[in-house]
DNA sequence: GTCTATACTTTGATAGAC
DNA sequence: GTCTATCAAAGTATAGAC
């Protein structure tokens, strides 16, 4: 048992460091050696935690997606509660989500190109699980009437922008919490910055 | 004359190329031997163009942000204008001009890190300035009541986010124009999608 | 201006001792 | 599980002939 938890321990610290170099220095940027040193072992004893570091990146990234999305289509598919008020939930929850963990974030938006097709594939297919979610609940509210006349998918991508931008320049333990950036970006996305 | 011309359309045609394929793949992913093949040269002859693949980049990118600069400054100075006319004015012109142009938008928002620091500076100093232009029109908002109460900076970045974010999905040959593209996220910024 | 040849560094990954 | 030693490949860049 112990040595279990020390393995799983070990290998988070392995995810957590490799994340954060690669946000910081970009994938490909980032050597073996570099991230090996960082955990204070040599480029060989790195490769007793992983198989290659394409899988390193895919398996960052993937525990990271698939967790809030179990979370997010629950959420929307309860049909008892009327789609402005799925909404809101859900741009609150994403952008909580994402806007909470920087590194992954970065990786998420910028690296994802960086992994083999394979691999690549099974992420953008749950990102487009993220983007039919969105647009669903964009959809309902145009039969009530109660969205303007444009592109859902227009709507959408402006959101996702906002949020996945966030990396650039917001911090989560700044002034602001995640929370209150999803109480601003709610406002703006629904009703705009002007009075 | 005939010399200098060619050797310009020469070097138009590097930049162009080049662009095209540090966005597709990456900065650091795409090799000096790559860029050479796509221009039917070799590597060593390459480097009678460039001095180097840093240099390169900075180029392509200082070229790309300072034409739009320099218009978008004169655009605002000019206090005759109500600021909420300005405003609007410089969100279609913006996001006009950054969603037209894919390839040198992913290398702007994607690979400005890539940079050596000293040359990086340089264009994130420009970068500074349109964050300047794009807070003071919304401070003369403020003071006339007309921005809702919300830090200026969080509206600032999720406007760039929602324009800078395009890169990942808008075509600018595609089904909607950069013009239309501009329009509606001019509505949504200032009064959001709901009705 | 373009080439061949090459210098030098760093990369991801493996073999095998301990 | 961690190491040393090593590999083949790819990286940027330069020298010098033509």
């Amino acid at each position: 048992m112990k040595h279990n938890a020390k393995g799983h321990q070990r290998q988070q610290e392995l995810y957590d460091t490799a994340a954060r170099l690669f946000a910081e220095q970009g994938f490909h940027a980032t050597s073996m050696r570099q991230l090996a040193q960082s955990l204070g072992l040599t480029k060989s004893s790195l490769y007793h935690y992983i198989a290659s570091k394409d899988e390193l990146l895919f398996q960052i990234l993937d525990s990271y997606i698939s967790d809030a999305l179990v979370e997010i289509e629950n959420l929307v598919a309860d049909q008892s509660r009327p789609p402005d008020e799925r909404l809101t939930q859900f741009i609150q929850f994403y952008a909580r989500f994402y806007a909470g963990d920087r590194p992954r974030l970065v990786l998420l938006v910028n690296e994802l190109d960086s992994l083999q097709p394979e691999r690549r594939q099974v992420l953008v297919e749950k990102e487009r699980r993220y983007m039919a979610v969105l647009t669903g609940l964009l959809s309902e509210l145009k039969v009530t009437g109660r969205l303007k006349d444009m592109p859902e998918a227009v709507a959408a991508f402006a959101f996702f922008g906002m949020v996945h931008y966030t990396y650039k320049w917001f911090r989560p333990d700044g002034p602001a919490s995640p929370s209150q950036l999803a109480d601003h970006f709610l406002e703006i996305f629904t009703r705009g910055v002007m009075r």
